[in-house]
DNA sequence: TATACGTATCGTAATATTACGATGTATGAA
DNA sequence: TTCATACATCGTAATATTACGATACGTATA
């Protein structure tokens, strides 16, 4: 039955919280998406260490990073689900690298943002 | 006084919790941070808003997106931080701009991360 | 089949982020 | 001086993120 008290709750659900997702076009949710992923230390590691080694298995990063297993796997978990990697089963591991065509595609949408002009006017 | 409480206290202090920063490089802290003020709807379209507008002022940004002032004063404190937008007090109102010469220095981070070979070994 | 190994998932504690109202502060106008 | 306007800061509620131990799950080997 629906009070008083639970329209306040239902309003405060609506107004309190975290980012408003509904009031940015689906372009800037997106780009926003993409920096996210890669705004932690751990998954650029993650990240670097593939490209340096030119494929990895998970365990290797276990040592090399010195965060728990689980914890890799959770970041490794969203880089996976952007897709600028893909893992496939090898044996008793997991290979992941690096999709190259997500790669390209994400540095596209970055330097489309950075290429544009900033020129300012003189007021600052 | 130190008790056994306390060490435990103290222990979980460390090991628990959030991004543990000391453990990566200066320079991957440094790009994930980058990364991360960027990593909003709200400051992206900020960002794009100045750019567009080739200057601004924050009242502006309360009705062009439609958040709280406070919540748009928050969201430019964290682009100033990293230098990326500059205030001047222009009569009553702040103008913020673009620094163009940091805009600059953050293209060439994310395109020097971006531009590396990704070639993989033939494992996915 | 049983065991070991590598990884994923679950539950949860600590902490960070997002958003807003209320309030503080500085500047220009009355 | 007083008031209005524009913005910053504070306090805080709701929620997201990060990290880890425990445990589940799948595959290879004994």
């Amino acid at each position: 039955m629906i009070s008083e008290n639970n329209i306040v709750i239902l309003r405060c659900y609506f107004i309190m919280g975290t980012t408003k997702t509904e009031i940015y076009s689906l372009e800037y949710n997106r780009l926003a998406l993409l920096f996210k992923v890669l705004a932690h230390p751990a998954r650029i590691s993650i990240l670097q260490y593939i490209i340096n080694q030119h494929a990895c298995i998970c365990n290797d990063l276990v040592e090399e990073l010195g965060l728990a297993q689980a914890t890799i796997s959770q970041h490794l978990k969203e880089l996976k689900n952007i897709g600028i990697i893909k893992g496939s089963i090898e044996g008793k591991s997991v290979c992941y690298c690096i999709d190259e065509k997500v790669w390209r595609e994400f540095e596209n949408e970055f330097s489309k943002f950075f290429n544009q002009d900033v020129l300012v006017k003189k007021c600052c």
